[in-house]
DNA sequence: ATCATGTTTTTGTATATACATAATATGATG
DNA sequence: CATCATATTATGTATATACAAAAACATGAT
């Protein structure tokens, strides 16, 4: 054991994913002791805890106090998708970003839609459609269902130059989520919209808010057919 | 601005996410700097950096130096997908795991692997397709290239009883992957692996790894319908 | 007005030290 | 042998301090 020159975390970090990688350490192998690595290291023992910590928090170690620290068995790729504002996506693609509203009514929601947000089944909700287009070409449709009790500023927005996505996300703060990815069949209306057959494959991205208990709005995002939501690991 | 007690970097956090969830911080503000909120929360810089050190890697503050801390404008949701053994997803939904070999073959891959891996168009790899089962039912059919050049260990396996999946996962390392999500219409094959209609739409999971420049595997994940892929933010 | 240069401010990180906490290991006790 | 209390130990966190690095800002020359 060299007393290696790695006085910053991210050298500490290095060496160990070296360590991994190189199957020095293999997947569920034990490995050195915070202070048996910083002497090593010659560093303090809060560096190589830095390097240790982050790596724990990308799944390719497990800690545990007084049991000690360990490579992940399995390391469970951790896909980090961003999900963003659409018009950014398109955006981001140097593509040029346009904006339709479909849809904009107030009416008692599907029973599913009102039960996910928790909301009596006579209640009556803010509901919009809207295509967001990239180069002209239809690139997702929008269908939202927004809780006009805990969001009555909603009322006042008409949605017709500026997105509900990205209304929300600017004026509506949210303190927890849950987001669904699945595949779906395109139905007449969705294959009207999108420009392409009924029953086409579409990735549909559902997502649920909420803020300190109080539903926001529930959104399903269909993406034209072949799209992609890519991510590194 | 009273002294608040806030000592450990939890609590920090917490009162810096009420501010925010309450829109004393609006999205697109400054916030004040790491040495200012430490004087107002009595306690150290440093704790007050590890609190916002986490926020930012979640995607609600944005941090630069000198400029100082500001609230995201549109906080990017980060869903964070853990893709896992496909064996354990199974079992953690408290079903029944089980595991079919359909295909194990040495041969020259379409070119769009091979250009995928990069490898040449002239080379054999070897191509696994296994079936995932959950209690019984079809749960999802796995599509895989590997790259014996790199992981001639592979070719040892028959895969009859362990899948590629998982004997990768614990045997070759990796440094690098991507991962792509998309629709796709089951072909005929696809169907009668998984015992669901033509073209019926599937979410595919497309994985690419590499391990130090080198290709390990790609592989195609078929979900059987229906299937979601959850996460919360 | 524009550009290069230096200053200052803010975040980022490294250190030693101290104590907290969780969980295992140990030993006492029935 | 099982069970409970206790000691031990590895990680987790808080602190003061110091310096590094990025980037905005100010200054001055052209």
């Amino acid at each position: 054991m060299n007393v290696q020159n790695a006085q910053t975390w991210r050298s500490v970090q290095e060496e160990v994913l070296r360590r991994i990688h190189a199957r020095e350490w293999k997947p569920g192998d034990m490995i050195p002791t915070e202070a048996e690595l910083a002497r090593e290291f010659g560093c303090a023992r809060t560096t190589v805890n830095r390097a240790l910590r982050s790596l724990a928090e990308a799944g390719l170690l497990e800690r545990r106090r007084k049991a000690g620290t360990r490579v992940a068995a399995q390391p469970v790729a951790k896909a980090t998708l961003e999900i963003a504002v659409i018009r950014h996506e398109v955006e981001d693609r140097g593509a040029r970003y346009g904006y339709q509203l479909a849809l904009r009514e107030t009416r008692v929601a599907p029973t599913h839609v009102s039960a996910a947000l928790g909301v009596g089944v006579q209640d009556r909700l803010l509901h919009v459609m809207a295509l967001h287009l990239s180069n002209d070409a239809p690139y997702a449709l929008e269908d939202r269902w927004i809780n006009t009790v805990h969001v009555p500023d909603a009322l006042e927005q008409d949605f017709r130059s500026i997105s509900a996505n990205e209304w929300l996300l600017q004026n509506v703060p949210y303190t927890r989520g849950e987001i669904a990815l699945s595949a779906k069949p395109a139905s007449a209306e969705d294959a009207r919209h999108l420009n392409c057959p009924e029953k086409s494959a579409l990735l549909a991205v559902n997502r649920l808010t909420w803020d300190h208990g109080q539903s926001v709005t529930a959104v399903e995002v269909l993406f034209a057919p072949g799209h992609q939501m890519r991510t590194r690991i």
